[in-house]
RNA sequence: UGGGUUAUUGUGUAAAGGUAGCACUACAGAUUUUGAUUCUGUCUGUCUUGGUUCGAAUCCAGGUAACCCAACCA
């Protein structure tokens, strides 16, 4: 390009540069090095690539149009002078190509036809044929789409990049994390990001995706082929005083809503862990669940009745008194009795200790990046929940990092790669929709 | 009188001059041994003003709004 006249070593400082660069709206003006002759040029530039001048001394530009209204196009800066170590070149080579310079040459060495960004390099494009044209290499051809926003996080790489750096999460393949590896951390399927792939499109204007078109995918698919498991979560326990203390069932429950995925035995005792959540001491309107004197069915076993239960000191329920139908058994319930609610649970003699990690989005708002100041102010501090006390079905000892499971009316979760066959740790991956949850605000 | 890009329901995306459709969300109902799933139904849209045309989201003209461009970053 120098051998051709159209580029030239400049001896401007960089604020010289910026300041005889113009603005968008007024027109640059040429440099005083502008009309070196194109063997003086030569001679500088082999000066530059030989570390003879320091960083900064010196750069390349092309030579194409101060008054350009693409300010691209302002004779942009091919190469700088850098004094950086190369794992290949050593220290012999001291000259660095521009973005710009370089974009479309490596697309062009590799015959590509299609190169694909995104819309802010728009602009770019003019100054990439540019210098293909110029080169006179395979015309590789630029196009721009919009990039993917998605609301309650941001997916800039800088943005993510400062997640990490700052300690906001634990990696790049934090469960919160908008990346592929935080997404397989989380549990979501090959097969649901590719659904959601193609329900956004690509297009080229600015848009703003739905968290929960992705939750959507994503339950679409886990609903599909994930086994049905019990867990609770915040276990409160419930003793069933007229079953035999010392008997232990087997019994029979689905893994799923379709046959094929077959049945798995689950232990069932007097005393059980059901959630928390599942009993009110004074019931709801349209309440369901357990509370004083009412039934409830036990997912894959009996209908039981609440009689009584204890509350500790501070007013904290602690143990709840049932009785059960021993003639409600599920598949051969002949008790003719019809309650509107069934809840999990696991026996307690019987159930694993877990580690669960709930997720949540990472940020409060929609759009963190449309905030005033730094977007990291709108970090969603419960976006990680802990719980270190969760009770798992037994059967959940063999789960291995490929298992898909739904948590029984709680969400799909997945195996961690922190966890251990002495402590399991659950992911959860998405919540089941909760029509209650709303229906009570 | 800088230049560039984009405008279709709350969100995303179709409709190459001929019925504005699909999905998500929201809401209502039915079924349900997961308040899940499934099923049924409802709501909301062509940025604006003109023009061409039998007929315009689409073509033309003028507005408006949003985003991008002044790193020796990518």
């Amino acid at each position: 390009m120098i051998q051709k006249g159209l580029a030239y070593v400049d001896d401007s400082t960089s604020e010289a540069i910026a300041l005889l660069k113009g603005t968008p709206t007024e027109a640059g003006k040429d440099s005083s090095y502008r009309s070196r002759s194109i063997e003086e040029n030569l001679q500088l530039f082999l000066d530059m690539k030989a570390g003879k001048y320091k960083d900064g001394e010196k750069v390349l530009r092309a030579k194409i149009d101060m008054e350009h209204t693409n300010m691209l196009m302002r004779d942009p800066i091919i190469y700088r002078i850098k004094h950086a170590h190369h794992h290949r070149t050593g220290d012999k080579w001291c000259i660095y190509p521009m973005y710009d310079f370089a974009h479309g040459q490596s697309d062009s060495i590799e015959k590509i036809t299609h190169s694909i960004c995104t819309l802010e390099f728009i602009p770019h494009r003019e100054l990439y044929d540019w210098f293909i044209q110029a080169l006179g290499i395979f015309p590789s051809h630029q196009y721009e789409f919009a990039r993917l926003n998605m609301t309650y996080t941001v997916m800039s790489k800088r943005k993510l990049l400062q997640l990490v750096n700052e300690g906001f999460v634990t990696g790049w393949d934090d469960p919160r994390m908008p990346t592929i590896s935080g997404f397989r951390r989380k549990g979501f399927t090959p097969l649901s990001i590719r659904n959601f792939c193609e329900k956004i499109g690509v297009a080229r204007r600015e848009n703003m995706i739905d968290l929960s078109l992705l939750e959507f995918c994503l339950r679409e698919d886990l609903n599909a082929t994930a086994n049905r498991v019990m867990a609770v979560l915040d276990p409160i326990q419930l003793i069933i005083t007229n079953y035999p203390a010392n008997q232990t069932e087997h019994l029979t429950s689905e893994n799923g809503p379709d046959e094929s995925m077959g049945n798995r035995e689950i232990p069932f005792s007097n005393t059980l862990w059901i959630e928390r959540e599942d009993f009110m001491e004074v019931p709801a309107k349209k309440w369901f669940r357990l509370a004083p004197g009412s039934m409830v069915r036990l997912k894959s076993a009996y209908i039981v009745q609440c009689d009584t239960f204890d509350k500790d000191e501070n007013g904290n329920i602690t143990k709840i008194y049932c009785s059960y139908f021993a003639n409600s058994k599920s598949g051969q319930d002949e008790s003719g009795l019809h309650v509107k609610g069934t809840i999990h649970w696991v026996s307690a003699a019987h159930a694993i200790n877990a580690e669960v990690r709930l997720y949540d989005r990472l940020f409060k708002v929609e759009n963190p990046s449309a905030e005033e100041g730094d977007f990291k102010n709108n970090i969603n501090p419960d976006s990680l929940h802990i719980i270190s006390n969760a009770y798992v079905e037994p059967a959940l000892q063999a789960a291995t990092m490929e298992d898909r499971f739904q948590f029984i009316r709680k969400g799909y979760f997945c195996l961690d790669k922190d966890s251990s066959a002495q402590q399991l740790i659950f992911n959860r991956t998405v919540t089941l929709k909760d029509t209650w949850e709303k229906a009570k605000s």
